[in-house]
DNA sequence: GAGTTTGATTAGGATCGGCTAACTTTTTTC
DNA sequence: GAAAAAAGTTAGCCGATCCTAATCAAACTC
C-alpha cells in the first residue's frame, strides 16, 4: 500500500497543519517522551476523541508522511511528523513561561491557554516572547523548552520521586502531569518545582514525604509524575536553605 | 417560514462559536461602524470566501439569532450578535495593542497575528494584557478599543482628510484600513497616527499633502481612509498640543 | 418600462474531523 | 491453547464550511 512516487511537500512546517493534527502529534511526541507506546487508546483519551477517530487521524497522518504505522500497533513519528511535534511543544512551553512570568497567570492556568495558543502563534510571535523571556529553558512545571533549533534538553539526572528510597532528599524540578484536577492536587500539596523534600519512608501505596516542616504521604500514582534533583550527600542537610511555611508559593515571576 | 418559537440559549458568549462565525459577524460590525450597508459582497471580499460561502454562513447566524436579514438586502446584527462582534473587535484592537508595545511588533505587523489570536484568547487573558498596558484606548492603527463593558467611544470629532478643504491643518490620528499593502503605503508615506499634516490643495484624484517637510499627492481612495483631528486655528501652526472642541480627548499612542 | 448588468441565492458536491455500532485482531486468563 | 476480555478498526453517518455552476432578483440604462 505504500507508494514511494507520493507528491513529496517539502518543508512541511506545522502552519499548514490543523490544531487538531498538530495535537495528534504532540500528543504521539509526550507519550514517547515518556516511554509509552502511542496507543489508539492512551491517544483518545489525552485528546479528548473516540477510539475510532484516533485510527482515522493516524491513516490521515500517515499519508502525510507524519507518523508510520501499522494497524493493531502503537504509532511512531517520522522525522518530519518529529519536527513538527516538537516546535508545537516549543510554543506551548513558551506560552506557559510567557503566560506566568509576564502576565502573571497562576501555575495552574497557564496550561489550558497555552492548549489553544500553541496552534495560533507566528514564527514572529515565538520569538518576540522568547527575546522577551531571555530564551527560557523550563517552563512553570519545570518541563524543559526545547531551543529554536528544536533540541530538546533530557533531564538525566532527575528521578521519579516514586523510585526514591527512604532518606533520600532533594528538590522537586519537574511535575510531569496533564490533567488539571492533579495538578491543582499538587499544588494545594505545594510540591511545586523548586520544593525542598525528603523522604520519610515508603509504602505499598506511596511515598511519605517530609516538605515544608509537614510530613503526608503522596499517592504512588502522583510521586510517578514528581521528578526530583537528588542532592548529593543523603545525611548532609540539604544544600538550599529554603525552610519555612511552605505556604508562600514558589511563583516564578 | 420564520418561528418564534425557537431554542433560545440564554447568554451566548462568543466562546461557543467559531472562528469563523466570529469573523462574520466581526465584520458585519466593522462594515456598519463605517456606514456601509453589509452586503453579500463586501463581506465576502472582506472575509475571503466566495459569496454563496456568505449567503450560507448568515442563514445560519441568523438561526441562531445573530443577525437579521431579508434575502437581497443587507444584514444587520442583533442585539446578541453586536455584542459578540464589539467583543472580539476587543480582542483584535487589544492584541494589537500588546503586540505593539510589549513585543515590539512593527506597525504593519500586528494585524495579521491579531485576526488569528483574537478567536483563542481566553477572558483571562483579555483581561491580563488590559491590566498590563493600563487599560489602552487606541491600537497600534488609531481605533478605538472598545472597554470592558462594551463601550466603544465615536470618533466625532475627526474628519476624513478627503474633505479638508485647503489650508486645512491638524493631526493624523487614525488609519481605518485593512489591507495590509495599502497599510504598507501608508507607513512608507509616514502617514502614521500622530503626524502633523497640512492640505497643501486638492485635486480631483487626491489631496495635495504637506507632511514632515515634504509635500506629496495622496490619492482619494487613501485619503478617505485617513481621519484627522483638525486644529482649530488654520492660521497659526502647532506641532503638537491639544485643542478643545470642548471635549477631553485622551489618546496614547 | 424592457432589457441588461450586477448582485444574491440555490443546488449539488467536497473535505475535515468528529461520532456510533459492528466487526476483527491481539492479549490475557485459566 | 481455547475462551474471554481488551484494544483497534471499519462502515456509515453527521455537521460545519467551503466551493462551482446555474438560477433568480434587483438595480441601472436608455
Ligand atoms: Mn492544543
Ligand atoms: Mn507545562
Ligand atoms: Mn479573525
Ligand atoms: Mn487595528
Amino acid at each position: 500500500m505504500n507508494d514511494a512516487g507520493e507528491g513529496r511537500e517539502p518543508h512541511k512546517g506545522s502552519a499548514s497543519l490543523s490544531p487538531s493534527q498538530q495535537d495528534y502529534l504532540k500528543q504521539i511526541f509526550l507519550l514517547n517522551d515518556a516511554s509509552q507506546g502511542a496507543t489508539t487508546q492512551l491517544l483518545a483519551e489525552r485528546i479528548g476523541v473516540r477510539p475510532a477517530s484516533v485510527t482515522g487521524m493516524l491513516k490521515r497522518l500517515a499519508e502525510e508522511g507524519l507518523v508510520e504505522r501499522a494497524p493493531y500497533r502503537a504509532v511512531h513519528l517520522t522525522e518530519t511528523g518529529r519536527r513538527i511535534a516538537v516546535e508545537i511543544v516549543r510554543h506551548h512551553r513558551l506560552l506557559e513561561a510567557f503566560l506566568s512570568r509576564t502576565l502573571g497567570y497562576r501555575w495552574d492556568e497557564v496550561h489550558e491557554e497555552a492548549e489553544a495558543l500553541e496552534h495560533v502563534i507566528s514564527e514572529r510571535f515565538e520569538q518576540k516572547v522568547a527575546e522577551l523571556l531571555a530564551d527560557p529553558d523550563r517552563d512553570p512545571h519545570g518541563d524543559p523548552i526545547p531551543t529554536r533549533e528544536l533540541a530538546l534538553k533530557e533531564d538525566e539526572h532527575l528521578t521519579t520521586l516514586a523510585l526514591l528510597p527512604k532518606g533520600s532528599r532533594g528538590t522537586i524540578r519537574r511535575v510531569t502531569l496533564q490533567d488539571q484536577d492533579a495538578l491543582n492536587l499538587v499544588e494545594r500539596l505545594d510540591l511545586l518545582p523548586g520544593r525542598a523534600i525528603e523522604v520519610a519512608g515508603t509504602h505499598p501505596d506511596g511515598i511519605s514525604l517530609l516538605v515544608g516542616g509537614s510530613r503526608f504521604l503522596v499517592p504512588a500514582l502522583l510521586a510517578a509524575h514528581l521528578l526530583v534533583d537528588v542532592a548529593p550527600h543523603p545525611s548532609s542537610a540539604q544544600p538550599k536553605t529554603r525552610e519555612g511555611t511552605g505556604r508562600p508559593v514558589a511563583h516564578e515571576q
